[in-house]
DNA sequence: TGTCCTCGAGTTCC
DNA sequence: CTCGAGGACA
């Protein structure tokens, strides 16, 4: 028997299937709308949304009148007053890839019979539609989409927007004016309320939409009020006595009533143009001082959108083109804990392999004990994760409501999980390190690496294999005894050539010439990074000058305080480490102090570096600038002379607009070192 | 004493 | 890149 052409079981299964998806869909609706505290991302739940709505195409009986793809979304909450919109706030179909886009292009031209239709294109702020109605140029209402057909009266918060003009300026101002747009947090200020959350002891927003919302939802204007909230307009509702050939025309005219309108929208022709404008604005997402989930597509001409119409819940004429999320949920299989350098433990989540931003993410950082216990996290917890941009994955936050009660909470080791000696807080600190200073094989590791690594030793081709392999082999226990490896011991190696044998030699011999501030850095004492070798290297110009010296001729250098110079001190009165050193100067390694240099064309300037640059990589640009006179520090800030920005630069070149620090390009900077 | 500036350290993926 | 904290300086 079918039903159709189908299979009743395949019917029958599809309809259980179709019954779950309403029930969840219902129930993140609940915590979304109502509760404001999600328990899944908008990924999440659109793919589960799109399975529902899959299922409905295939089996229309299935469709109920009550099912949640037949609404716009959300309900309305009972704190504030309902408002029934003269029109209703349609939501945004969605598309997800170039595929879909040229899809709803095709079906635009088709509708309308246009070979090439214009597209205004506006970024898809991540926030809440509101509605506003200004009655003779006064604001009287504003409320939420609700579910589209009834929102929320939510007037007395809007008002507290200080970018919400109460009264419209202007001649000819119309009777009555809707216009809608998306309130959100921009991400500054949602930092600062997090932290603030988070130091009154209240668990931070998972993210700005869902801290807008939850500061539009307040009963107390003045908690809203204390909360930034911006809002950008991109529509007009019902108006009287005024009509619009297009979209485009429309935006303007918000723009002069004094309305905010987002100055990144764009008028493109064609799918190309529709293409160009969710390029341009992928690349720029992230320097955007809010969240952009997407590029809003919309047709421009008035009169080609009534032609269209709407289906039940979104308008023809539009689409939301969504950028790929870059939130997504995964299950926490296991956490480990590492340890590095210097002893410091930590704990490391190990996740089922989740796509997010575009890549497929496995592991996270917990960075230490408080930040674990802080988010709670336990092994085989259900977790937020977020990657944005070229941004470290982090846990954002653990999903309660996902635990089985199969979960286990992690307990810290108390034994350096690779040499079993005792671990141990520091006062004050955040880390728990391995008490072992002498061999512990993980930090052996981690420190030979470090020895090796590009702007220390620069020994090419000793890599993270490499040197467990030498240690394993027992042919290397210290950075010294890499001077004595033989050509036979490396041949022996697996996976080790004569070729790779006679490179590794070769760098290892090179690294003999080195100067005194990379053989500082080298060693890896504490708190001495490549800043902090540089001044040791130019004051004491000798490595057992350093080494014999007490604390309080430490302090007076410069950048050396109590805590540098104990830790500097301490590593010298650790005998296998003076060993190590004299081992190393008897190996042949002869590090050489810095030259003199005074007055050179950039002497006493601090540059900073930003953005890539072709002519040089910037360790050679570093080195350029340094052999002037000059100092190359990482941030920028008052006391910067001079920023150079590459291509592409980021963060760095704003702060320096924003300062007013003189910024050269890297042709200025060639120019510059080569006159000087 | 408080504020600003830097530095060190840790980390993920390709 | 970000966080935290050391160090300089007013």
């Amino acid at each position: 028997m079918t039903v159709g052409n189908r299979p009743i079981a395949l019917r029958g299964a599809a309809e259980q299937r179709a019954a779950e998806l309403r029930a969840e869909l219902r129930h993140h609706d609940h915590r979304y709308y109502v509760l404001d505290t999600p328990e899944v991302s908008d990924a999440h739940y659109d793919a589960l949304m799109r399975e529902l709505a899959a299922l409905e195409e295939e089996f229309p009986e299935l469709r109920t009148p009550d099912s949640p793809t037949q609404r716009v979304a959300g309900m309305p909450a009972t704190t504030f007053a309902p408002v029934t919109h003269r029109r209703p706030m349609l939501s945004l179909a969605n598309v997800f890839d170039d595929g879909e886009l040229s899809e709803f292009d095709e079906r635009v031209r088709k509708l309308t019979g246009e070979a090439q239709v214009t597209y205004v294109c506006e970024p898809k702020m991540d926030g809440l539609a509101v509605e506003l109605v200004y009655e003779k140029g006064r604001f009287v209402q504003g409320s939420t989409r609700g579910n589209g057909v009834v929102g929320e009266d939510v007037t007395a918060n809007l008002r507290t927007i200080r970018s919400v003009p109460l009264t419209l300026e202007g001649a000819g101002l119309p009777q009555l004016l809707e216009v809608r747009g998306e309130v959100f947090l921009r991400t500054e200020d949602f930092k600062r309320l997090n932290a603030r959350q988070e130091e009154a002891g209240d668990q931070p927003y998972v993210n700005p939409r869902n801290a807008a919302a939850g500061a539009l939802r307040q009963k107390d204007p003045a908690v809203t009020a204390a909360r930034p909230l911006s809002i950008s307009f991109y529509e007009v509702g019902e108006v009287d006595g005024r009509a619009f050939a297009t979209h485009w025309e429309k935006l303007a005219f918000l723009r002069e009533l004094g309305l905010p309108v987002n100055p990144r929208n764009r008028r493109v022709e064609g799918l190309q143009g529709v293409h160009d404008a969710y390029a341009a604005l992928l690349e720029d997402r992230h320097g955007l001082p809010y969240e952009v989930d997407g590029l809003v597509v919309k047709v421009d001409s008035e009169d080609l959108r009534l032609r269209m119409g709407a289906v039940s819940k979104a308008p023809r004429w539009a689409v939301a083109y969504k950028f790929p999320a870059e939130e997504a949920e995964t299950q926490v299989e296991d956490i480990r804990v590492y340890v590095g350098r210097t002893g410091a433990l930590t704990p490391v989540a190990s996740l089922r392999p989740t796509k997010v931003g575009g890549v497929v993410v496995s592991r996270a950082t917990l960075h230490n004990q408080d930040e674990l216990k802080r988010k709670g996290v336990r092994i085989g917890d259900w977790v937020f994760i977020r990657r944005a941009g070229d941004v470290i994955p982090e846990v954002v936050a653990v999903i309660p409501s996902r635990r089985t009660g199969e979960e286990r909470e992690f307990v810290f080791p108390t034994t350096c999980p690779e040499c079993g000696a005792p671990t141990a807080r520091e006062e004050e600190g955040a880390v728990i390190r391995c008490t072992n200073e002498v061999d512990c094989p993980a930090q052996m590791h981690q420190q030979l690496l470090h020895f090796a690594s590009r702007n220390a030793m620069d020994v090419e081709g000793l890599g993270e294999e490499l040197a467990g392999q030498l240690l394993r082999a027992r042919l290397v226990r210290t950075p010294a005894d890499l001077y004595r490896l033989s050509r036979e011991q490396l041949v022996a190696l697996e996976r080790m050539g004569e070729k790779s044998a006679d490179n590794l030699l070769q760098a290892i011999e090179r690294s003999k010439h080195v100067t005194l501030r990379r053989f500082l850095y080298a060693l890896g004492i504490r708190q001495v990074g490549e800043a902090t070798a540089r001044t040791l290297a130019g004051s004491f110009r000798d490595v057992r000058a350093l080494a014999d010296a007490d604390v309080e001729r430490l302090t007076q250098v410069k950048d050396v305080g109590p805590l540098v110079a104990r830790s500097i001190h301490h590593y010298f009165q650790v005998p296998t480490n003076r060993a190590l050193v004299e081992a190393l100067l008897a190996a042949g390694v002869a590090p050489t102090p810095p030259e003199e240099v005074s007055g050179g064309a950039l002497a006493g300037k601090t540059v900073v570096l930003t953005g890539e640059l072709s002519a040089m990589s910037r360790e050679e640009a570093k080195a350029e600038i340094e052999r002037r006179g000059g100092k190359v520090s990482g941030s920028v800030s008052r006391k910067t002379d001079l920023v150079v920005a590459g291509e592409a630069a980021g963060s760095k070149l704003k702060k320096a607009q924003e300062l007013g620090v003189k910024v050269l390009d890297e042709q200025g900077l060639l120019a510059l070192l080569q006159g000087g």
